[in-house]
DNA sequence: CATTCGTGACAAACACTGTTCGTTCGCGTG
DNA sequence: CACGCGAACGAACAGTGTTTGTCACGAATG
């Protein structure tokens, strides 16, 4: 026997393996240490296993992220589309994904590179049809527009993971580099550089929410 | 003297190495072999020199990435804002930058996460910001604009990717997927899987700018 | 009770990755 | 002609994802 072998019987009854048990680990280092620290022998370390044995639940290190991607998703909660109150529906549940996205840094970044084709995100995206039909938006458009969605849902959380892990640049700094620009080549960002930086993840976020729904409204019945 | 070294006396006169010449190499190993493939060593290997050799042009891989994206951006035509064909403009300017995207399939995907601060992305900014003044938009509303347009243009740009470079499904097998599913928990997704994969990329973002700029216009003098 | 069996964990190995650093060598300068 | 400076090199380090042969354990069998 090898000295450095313990016996299962040694072992303190180590719970088995499972798909739920290696996402939850991998959720768990992605919390406390970034998305790179996302690594098999990371991932499996945690697991007191090895890297090779996390194969068996998870199809490499793309389906581990995207299982991760689909439990996230799963967390969003989902309410029946309500013709009367459609546009309310629209910003909660817009919201619920932007923070469940936000609640774990560095998944948002995974969301763009893999296709999100799992059970959850299908369901998301029914619910989200279904809230933009129930507003009385033509077919069409409303299939079209819960892409735009998804883009401003993704786009806001990644960028939101962007300021917190960056360089701490919280505004104040960032203003100071658009206005320090050469006021010859950049007059606009220059002059509007209070602009180009005010408000807060949510209030852009909201805005933006806003533009498209009102977009989609002034152009219904539109080509 | 080593039995393999060669003398640079030996060597048919390699050109010396550059910011350039590196970037150079890393979009075309990029264009024809994917972002993957995109590694320092592969870059040195086409240099005929060693890794290590780059460092002294760029700092590390991410600074190589980014110097990629500015590079592609920096072919992006700009006009002169002109408030009587802003509308026009607006389209023009965001095709040029989605087409600029799609031309090195991969480089989408970096765009988000690295913030692209680089000198040509700025002018970008500036340009776009500057149409949608020309406009008539309040600043505060135009200048949170320019991250909307963003965001679309760059989600585009990485769905296009991942459809071309994914499993090729081209629509087709897509809307059989989407049909496919049970119908008793995703309704509107079977019921609209021809609404949700119609059109090709060009008509999507055609749409989604659309979108964007009729709720610009709609909402202009709100809050 | 003894033995076999197969399942699943394990660790080593492979082929890579980004990055650092000491050494060496060619060329322009004095 | 000799020098030195800076750029290029290649080895080394610490990782990565993934595959695979081996082996110990628990349960089922005789």
């Amino acid at each position: 026997m090898s000295p450095a072998r313990r016996s299962t019987r040694d072992r303190p009854a180590k719970p088995p393996l499972s798909e739920e048990a290696v996402v939850d680990a991998a959720l768990a280092i992605l919390k406390s240490e970034g998305l790179d620290a996302v690594s098999m022998r990371r991932v499996a370390t945690a697991l007191d296993t090895g890297a090779g044995s996390l194969y068996v639940y998870v199809s490499g290190r793309d389906g581990l992220l995207q299982a991760m991607q689909d439990r996230v998703m799963a967390t969003v909660e989902l309410d029946q589309p309500d013709p009367a109150h459609w546009h309310a529906q629209l910003h909660t549940l817009l919201a619920r994904m932007h923070g469940a996205l936000v609640a774990h840094p560095g998944i948002a970044a995974t969301t763009l590179a893999i296709a999100p084709r799992s059970e959850a995100a299908l369901l998301l995206q029914e619910n989200l049809l279904g809230i933009l039909l129930a507003g009385g938006l033509d077919p069409q458009r409303a299939a079209w527009a819960t892409d735009v969605f998804a883009a401003l849902v993704t786009h806001a959380a990644v960028e939101d993971d962007v300021r917190r892990t960056g360089h701490q640049e919280l505004g104040a700094e960032l203003q100071q580099a658009f206005a320090g620009l050469p006021t010859d080549r950049f007059p606009l960002i220059t002059a509007y550089a209070t602009q180009l930086v005010a408000g807060d993840a949510g209030q852009r976020f909201r805005f933006a929410v806003d533009v498209v729904i009102d977009g989609l409204l002034a152009g219904n019945g539109k080509a």
